[in-house]
DNA sequence: GTTCTTATTGATATATAATATCAATAAGAA
DNA sequence: TTCTTATTGATATTATATATCAATAAGAAC
C-alpha cells in the first residue's frame, strides 16, 4: 500500500503548519475548506491520522475534548482546566528520567507519553470566589 | 443542593471497590445489573462522576477509551498500547517533583495528573514481528 | 502520451461514549 | 405524615471519530 501525495494531504499539512498549536480537527478543516470548499471533513481526518502516524505532525489526545494536531512546537506537556475545559501548554525539562524506567519495567516499546494535569485554571478560580 | 444517600449509589462504590482497577462504567453497570435488574445506565454514569468528584473513586481518562474507574489502588501511571489499544499500569515513584512545579508556574489550583505512555506491548511486538 | 492498477477522495452512514431531558419516585427534613 | 426536591429510569441527543463505497486520480508500466 504505497502512499500516493495528493493535493488535499498537502493541505493538511500546511494547514497544521500554519495554525496555531492545538487545531482541532475541526479547526484545520475549517481553514481548508475556506480556500478549497470540496475537500471532504473525512479527508481532512484521514490525513490528519495519516501524517501523525509518520511523525509529520503529532496528535494530542486529551480525555473528553477533541484530538488536536500540532506542528512541532517545542516540548511540552499540558494542563486541563477543570473547570472550562481548556487546555495550557506547560514547558517541561522534567521528564526526562521517566522514559528509561519504562522501557526496562516493561518490555514497551515505546514511542512518547501524554502527561496531562487537572486543575482549576487562573480565570475559572477568580470567577468561582466571585461567586461566593 | 444537598446530596442524598440512595441505594443506587452504595451498589456503584461497592462495585467499583470490589471489582478490578480500570473498570469501565459499562463493566461496573454490568456487574451491578446482575442482583439489580433495574439500575439504570445513566444511574451508574451519574454516580460514577459524583464517587470521583468527591474523592471517593477515580476517574481515569484515557483518551480513545473509555473512561476507568478505581478504588484508589495504589499510586500509578499508564501505558497505552497503540496496536491493541489495552491499558497497562505502570508502578511510579519518579513523578513528587513534577507537581510542585506547575503550581509555581502557571498559578493553576492543582488537583492531579494523568501521565499516559504510548508504547507497544510485548504481545503486540511479538504479533508483528511474526508477519515479517 | 496512453493505459492500468489501486490509493485516495467525497459523501454519507454508523459506532461509541457520554450527557441532557423529563416525568416519576423516594430521601429525609419539617 | 406531609412536603420539598434530589435522584432515578428511560430515552433522546450530542460529539467525535471511524467505516463504507462508488467515483476519482496518482503515478507506474508500457
Amino acid at each position: 500500500m504505497k502512499r500516493r501525495n495528493t493535493i488535499q494531504r498537502a493541505l493538511v499539512l500546511e494547514a497544521v503548519n500554519k495554525l496555531h498549536c492545538h487545531a482541532s480537527a475541526d479547526e484545520v478543516y475549517d481553514a481548508i475548506v475556506r480556500e478549497h470548499p470540496n475537500i471532504s471533513r473525512a479527508t481532512v481526518y484521514r490525513n490528519l491520522n495519516l501524517l501523525s502516524e509518520t511523525g509529520e505532525i503529532r496528535k494530542l489526545e486529551i480525555p473528553g475534548n477533541a484530538d488536536r494536531f500540532d506542528h512541532q512546537c517545542h516540548n511540552h506537556c499540558h494542563v486541563k482546566c477543570k473547570l472550562c475545559g481548556r487546555v495550557f501548554d506547560v514547558d517541561m525539562d522534567y521528564v526526562g528520567g521517566l522514559e528509561k524506567g519504562i522501557k526496562d519495567t516493561h518490555g514497551f516499546d515505546f514511542t512518547g507519553y501524554d502527561i496531562i494535569f487537572h486543575g482549576i485554571c487562573p480565570a475559572c478560580k477568580q470567577q468561582a470566589s466571585d461567586k461566593e
